[in-house]
DNA sequence: GTGGTCTAGACCACG
DNA sequence: GTGGTCTAGACCACC
């Protein structure tokens, strides 16, 4: 199995939200690489104990998006074209939740330094996670 | 002048949202200081053509977290910035916004420099304000 | 057995008052145990014959409060029992209601000696109920 | 001037409120007699920097409740019966504020420890407050 | 099915 | 005039 995913049903963040960032940063990251195949929905959904339709969902958008492709008969593969944004494009989508993040941070009382260690810890636990990818990709 | 909210109907985040941030940034910026008189909630819902109860959500939950507080028949007026939850719950209460920018910020192609980066600037940003508010208060 | 919940329309403090003081109570009483299920917001209003709204907004509360947390699409359930406020905002919180019983208390012509015997029965009192409700959970 | 009054715009507790338990515990401790003449409505109002309405209000609940009584054209004085409860309806009558404050203390967190001392601190407080309005009575 | 958001409009308490 | 509570009913997102 090529990719590893993980979910948490107790966020607030919907689950074939989760799903979808996860299969974008695999295409990113290399972890998932052009024609591979990902797992079926029902395989998928059994997997990670969800309803198949949200499974259904993810990957429908992430065709829509043009991240993954369905070929019938056969089963849901990485497409070749690849998401790019352009530098002000990527800036603009990240602009909202860094807002978002850092007015929350700094309303609950956190010092921007705090707000800094926050963003390190994250970053390091995503490189290590990274590198364990890699090691058995 | 009065403090000037914008909202835009069309966004996915709530409406009640964009005024709870707003009034948070106003706050953190200086813009609304100690004991500042916000607007009524129904001239703001006027103001804004929205309905008076979405205003009265806002203010309830900035009165709650302590960014706020009402005068009954008075109005509804800034209170004393204080520490209201424990370290571990503002650490709890960030830890959504902070997901949800680290995500989008990788699924988006940034690297984890650049996302320092980007953190880094707006805190500039944000401490340049603040000064800015104060000097002319 | 579903929680047992019961309002009174005739009085004075209101209806998602009385209903969020019954859910801490559960809660404190171990009732109500981490991880339970609450009833959905549309069963609850349709038992107690009151708008939707009203028990959207105890449940609202609650779950700012951390008491309850809501999964989307499933339900409302207990959450695990943390510390959410520092110490100084405890008191502050508990401030009114220490000043309501007090006030009440001498006005109705009670002496400090019977003001500490009630206060030392009802804590006995909800020591006993926690027990028990241990010992059949 | 016979009698100490005090009130606190920030609160909750209704101003007219806070006038009322200050006249019935002024009556129930002696620090008003039967007869005394109060302070005028106006008089009062213009002390505490208050509406009116709001003082007349007061008197109009203390004269319908028995506590005081206006003579027209003199003013309004202490009446000659006072307020007394029998011990079942002081209990009472005491009961749900004492329960509102318990649940919310020990859902926010205190401890039963802590909850004994607010009480004995609240209580110091009224005692030392006695002392002094008898002294220069 | 679940909860979340919003509107429209009523009534009350307070000052 | 102010905010607080409640109802009735709509639409949406999620599972």
């Amino acid at each position: 199995m090529a990719i590893e995913i993980r979910i948490s049903t107790g966020s607030s963040v919907p689950i074939y939200r989760q799903l979808f960032d996860q299969f974008c940063r695999a295409v990113l990251t290399g972890a998932l690489g052009e024609g591979d195949q990902v797992p079926s929905v029902r395989a998928l959904a059994e997997r990670l104990v969800v309803n198949p339709n949200t499974v259904a969902r993810t990957y429908g958008e992430l065709i829509r998006e043009g991240v993954l492709e369905a070929r019938k008969g056969k089963g849901v593969f990485v497409a070749r074209r690849r998401l790019v944004y352009t530098k002000a494009e990527r800036l603009r989508r990240v602009q909202e939740p860094l807002d978002a993040f850092v007015n929350r941070a700094l309303v609950v009382g956190l010092t921007p330094g705090e707000i800094r260690g926050l963003l390190e810890e994250k970053l390091a636990v995503l490189e290590k996670e990274q590198k364990g990818e890699d090691s058995h990709g």
